[in-house]
DNA sequence: ACTCATAACTGCTTAAAGCATATAAAAGTG
DNA sequence: CACTTTTATATGCTTTAAGCAGTTATGAGT
């Protein structure tokens, strides 16, 4: 019976909040839909679901972040074109300063981690 | 009356899942309590709020991740002395890991941001 | 006719955090 | 001594981002 050790221990090492920024960003290369982000977020190591996806750019538009407007020309089901207002322009740059804080975080947690790995390792 | 605007534009630039990776590395300096770890990680400009602390250490030692004994030497209220695991160890190890790549993905998207924002203004 | 790729969306659940509050021991202060 | 503050741990309720599964629909390929 294999005495499975009951500790959980799950927690894949992963952090959250990274969906909407890097949206933002793939928003501010130009205009484009939800099916194309989801492919451009797969490409940039980003896998991301359909679900929150599309939910996260609707919660978007509710605040003024993105715009959208139907595309019903060429072919296949019709797309919804996502645009970055101002708002969301001024939004990405505070995520900018942000992420260059975090990257600062993460470069001292990497320091005392391998100097704490060194000694004790 | 101040046409105060309904989108309610929140989203203070934050990631969540900070809190464990960051406790596990101030515990990996020598086992301590949850009020110091509290006192060190917003020292380390990492503010956390005191009922998720104590509810992550507990939730880490289900997991076998950190150990605890009670410090009723001294002064003051008992203190719950938190020690890490080898599995904490390991598990600090993957966290350590996946903030090297995650470093590297912030820079990608710092890139990429100055570029857009020279270009666009 | 059938399947597949494209495209958008909903429902239910979990995980981490936010915020407020409770409890209690000891130290400091008028 | 009564009162407040500091140290220390903990619970309850809510929100948010995400995980996972599924639905609807268009058009192209076979």
């Amino acid at each position: 019976m294999s005495h499975k050790h009951h500790h959980g221990h799950r927690h894949p090492p992963r952090v959250r909040g990274l969906v909407l920024p890097w949206l933002l960003l793939a928003l501010a290369r130009g205009p484009t839909h939800g099916y194309q982000l989801l492919e451009q977020l797969v490409g940039a190591g980003l896998p991301v679901d359909p679900g929150i996806l599309y939910r996260t750019l609707r919660a978007l538009e509710e605040e003024g972040t993105v715009v959208s407007a139907w595309d019903t020309e060429g072919t296949g089901p019709a797309r919804r074109i996502y645009r970055l207002t101002d708002h969301g322009w001024e939004l990405l740059a505070t995520w900018a300063q942000y992420f260059e804080d975090l990257r600062g975080k993460l470069g001292e947690f990497l320091n005392a981690y391998r100097e704490l790995a060194d000694k004790t390792g």
